[in-house]
RNA sequence: CGGGACGUGGCCAAGCUUGGUAAGGCGCUGCGUUUGGGACGCAGAGAUCGUCGGUUCGAAUCCGGCCGUCCCGACCA
């Protein structure tokens, strides 16, 4: 299962990493690194982020969020007025001291997320209880100065939208954050087929400045964990800090409570290593940037002949809503099908002078089953029918990518009371462990398993006992997750 | 910043122990033959062996400094 390869953690074996070239290069740039950990991605893997960029602003909009957009360099000054964030994030900042060819006043950081150069604009925008609540999200690119970058895992430059959002009062922004935070496990499962762990974070795992993170956890196909989104509640904390107010009904002036959430290209990361396999890529439908690809067989006229038919297969389908390619390169076939096969593209079909003639196309899944010589099977579809059958056979694609990566998580996913049976259980996927919420009791079984605590499972049953490391009560009411992550 | 490994055409790499002027594969270019599951033949382009210095008649190879990369750890969407 998981393998290394020269470009990272990956599920599948060394000799396909080939794969990886489709859709991202490390960057190279320089010597001295100011590229360091950056990635590039080529067209086809920034074609993932473009639909999981239009798929989840759409349901923004249906959440009557607005976008918006703020400066990429922000005061230094503005970092330091909240204790806890600066304190977070300080470590990883980059810091811009000279521009236009002198030394700043005031050094500039760059952004690692917004919640302060937008505080900052909230606090100028907001005077009444009649401007509250304010919905706004920004795509944007963010720094942070990781120590050890990961390619799209942990890049130090990394493509994300921040929603940023102030209420009148707690609850109402409470309901804002746990309401964004269904957004992104929907999203998870209905667009990227990935079944997500929800939970509330511990708080030494929260956001810098958060008083609640609430994340969504998925599970990778080598058993770890991949925090995938994440929506914070605020509190006043960053009201005060900025004079985010407004003037009630009473005419009293009043601190809003303000949430942020986010999800960033990491979620592409996430595409590849939880349904990734050794034979390369698996990409979930709607997230494929191309859904089917015709491979035209045949030479001569036989072959010009199955190429014109599959283009104008190709431009019905398209208008079908169907992202349709087709492969004439100067390939044979072989290539081009296992070309796909790496690409992770989920429906390929063969169209050859036989099939022409018959009126049919092969039609075989990434994920569909192989014969004993480890060729895929092949559904005969009518041309005429493809128009009909392709979208259906996408969503049923979705809901088997769905099946496979739930009974994945919940195979890999055991309760577990004791501590024999934890060590062995996150060696290879998740436990759900009573704990009595010590940062000195997590740290002591990350230093033995490697396993740190992901989330609390605030909306699981309610469970009491004892830690199952230490002997003391458990903290939470509810089991916790445990896992080794990335 | 600690601990380990490593720098040889675009990529993967052999050669280093035992110094004698860089093998092979992928990819790339051209021609021809191929094409229902990663084709083949022939021809061709492409390397100051990370860098600086030392030893030597001679250094990819031995010695030293420097630079860089990767992995493990701390950090982390």
């Amino acid at each position: 299962m998981a393998k290394q390869n020269k470009y990272g953690p990956t599920p599948m074996s060394e000799d396909v990493s080939a794969w990886y070239n489709e859709i991202v290069f490390k960057a190279d740039l320089a010597d001295n690194g100011p590229a360091k950990g950056t990635m590039v991605m080529k067209p086809y893997g920034y074609g993932i982020w473009e639909l999981i960029q239009s798929q989840l602003d759409q349901m923004f909009k249906d959440t009557g969020h607005k976008n918006a957009y703020f400066p990429m360099f922000i005061p230094e000054s503005f970092l330091k007025r909240e204790a806890d964030h600066v304190e977070g994030f300080a470590p990883e900042l980059a810091v811009v001291t000279h521009a236009g060819g002198k030394e700043l006043g005031e050094p500039l950081v760059v952004r690692p997320t917004s919640e302060t150069i937008i505080g900052e604009m909230y606090s100028k925008w907001i005077n009444s209880h009649r401007d509250l609540p304010v919905l706004i999200n920004q795509w944007a690119n963010v720094v942070r100065w990781e120590k050890r970058p990961r390619i799209f895992l942990r890049t130090t430059e990394f493509l994300w939208q921040e929603g940023h959002t102030a209420h009148a009062d707690g609850q109402e922004a409470m309901e804002e954050t746990l309401r964004m935070w269904q957004v992104y496990a929907d999203f998870a499962l209905n667009v990227a087929a990935i079944p997500m762990v929800m939970g509330e974070k511990t708080p030494g795992e929260r956001f810098a400045g958060a008083v609640q993170t609430f994340t969504i956890e998925g599970m990778m196909r080598d058993g770890k964990a991949l925090q995938s989104g994440t929506s914070h509640y605020m509190g006043t904390n960053f009201a005060q800090a900025f004079d985010i107010s407004y003037t009630d009904k009473e005419n009293t002036k009043t601190l809003c409570h303000t949430t942020s959430w986010g999800m960033s290209t990491r979620m592409v990361g996430a595409v590849i290593l939880a349904h990734g396999d050794d034979d390369g890529l698996v990409l979930p439908p709607r997230l494929a940037p191309t859904q089917l690809v015709i491979i035209p067989i045949g030479r001569g006229d036989d072959g010009e002949r199955c190429v014109e038919a599959a283009h104008a297969v190709a431009k019905d389908l398209r208008s079908a809503g169907v992202r349709v390619e087709v492969d004439d390169r100067d390939q044979g076939p072989g290539f081009k099908m296992n070309d796909a096969i790496l690409k992770g593209i989920p429906l390929r079909a063969e169209l050859g002078p036989r099939d022409l003639e018959a009126g049919n196309a092969l039609v075989a899944h990434r994920i569909g089953e192989v014969d004993d010589d480890g060729r895929s099977v092949k559904e005969e579809i009518a041309l005429t029918a493809l128009r009909t059958w392709v979208p259906e056979a996408l969503d049923r694609y979705h809901d088997a990518l769905v099946a496979r990566a739930t009974s994945f998580r919940d195979e890999n996913t055991a309760v577990v009371d004791d501590w024999a049976t934890f060590e062995t259980q996150v060696a290879t996927g998740f436990a759900e462990v009573l704990h009595c919420g010590r940062p000195e009791c997590e740290d002591d079984i990350k230093d033995v398993t490697k396993a740190t605590p992901r989330c609390v499972l605030v909306n699981g049953e309610d469970a009491t006992g004892s830690c199952v490391r230490c002997d003391q009560a458990s903290a939470y009411g509810k089991r916790v997750t445990f896992s080794r992550a990335y």
